[in-house]
DNA sequence: CAGTTGATTCGACATCCATCGAAGCAGGAG
DNA sequence: CTCCTGCTTCGATGGATGTCGAATCAACTG
């Protein structure tokens, strides 16, 4: 059995994506609609893979260039090849970043609907 | 030696706050600006206490009003005292809620300072 | 003063997480 | 086919994290 197929087709329902819209957590903010206890659970892991240095830059790497090649990314951190790909995994897992195989390398690239729609949730209007 | 006065007063030079402003990370996003390895060390634990589903709800919940006692706080969570004070001291020292006591109570209310950083910080524009 | 209530801190514990090194897979090149 | 390289996965390990319950502190009340 192969545990390698699960790569970049796990697109992973992107948590952000699976969220319903009329739920408006994603399009008003934190302080005008509380978030509930099963959004917080959906939400909290994409900030969680935000929550790690590594990650944060990788994401901004990524997010600077239309995509990324992984044997660009990699010399950029004094980190094993395995760390990396870790690190790749849960972002992908968080629905932040895609990827696609083609040929040796595989590229990587933001998914720019996630990370709008966290920026849109922590843009806060003023209560009061 | 008593280790209990650092509660409300440790602003903790909000992580956020100290981000020199022409570094544009806090202003331009991403995208545009990539995050350096020390923004990455300051940033991250901000997003790290978001991502917790408990922390990210008592945000939004502090977040929907001017302020929010601890006492009303706590009934929201089936979690002991103890954890809830845990958790709202990560808040404060992610720079994300600030406190103050007034009698018997804690009040907290976020500074609207450090999510609109993280939410300009998110706001992609996409490059290429 | 002693007693009560609200909130934080401490100590302990189980779980999770970042990391490495090694092993395995995918796709070319010879 | 056999190598070789890029990337991922696995297994192990030290350190961080969420939780509770008990102890402590702060402030008010009687």
């Amino acid at each position: 059995m192969s545990f390698y197929f699960g790569m970049c087709q796990d697109r992973a329902m992107s948590i952000l994506e699976s969220v319903p819209r009329e739920q408006a957590v994603t399009c008003c903010g934190l302080a005008t609609s509380p978030v509930t206890q099963a959004d917080a659970v959906r939400l909290a892991p994409v900030f969680k893979a935000l929550g790690d240095p590594v990650r944060l830059r990788m994401v901004s790497m990524i997010a600077a260039q239309p995509e990324l090649c992984v044997c660009e990314i990699t010399p950029a951190f004094d980190l094993s090849s395995g760390t990396i790909s870790h690190h790749l995994k849960l972002l992908r897992e968080a629905g932040l970043v895609d990827c696609e195989r083609r040929g040796t390398f595989v590229y990587y690239w933001v998914n720019p609907e996630a990370l709008g729609a966290l920026s849109t949730l922590l843009a806060v209007t003023e209560p009061a």
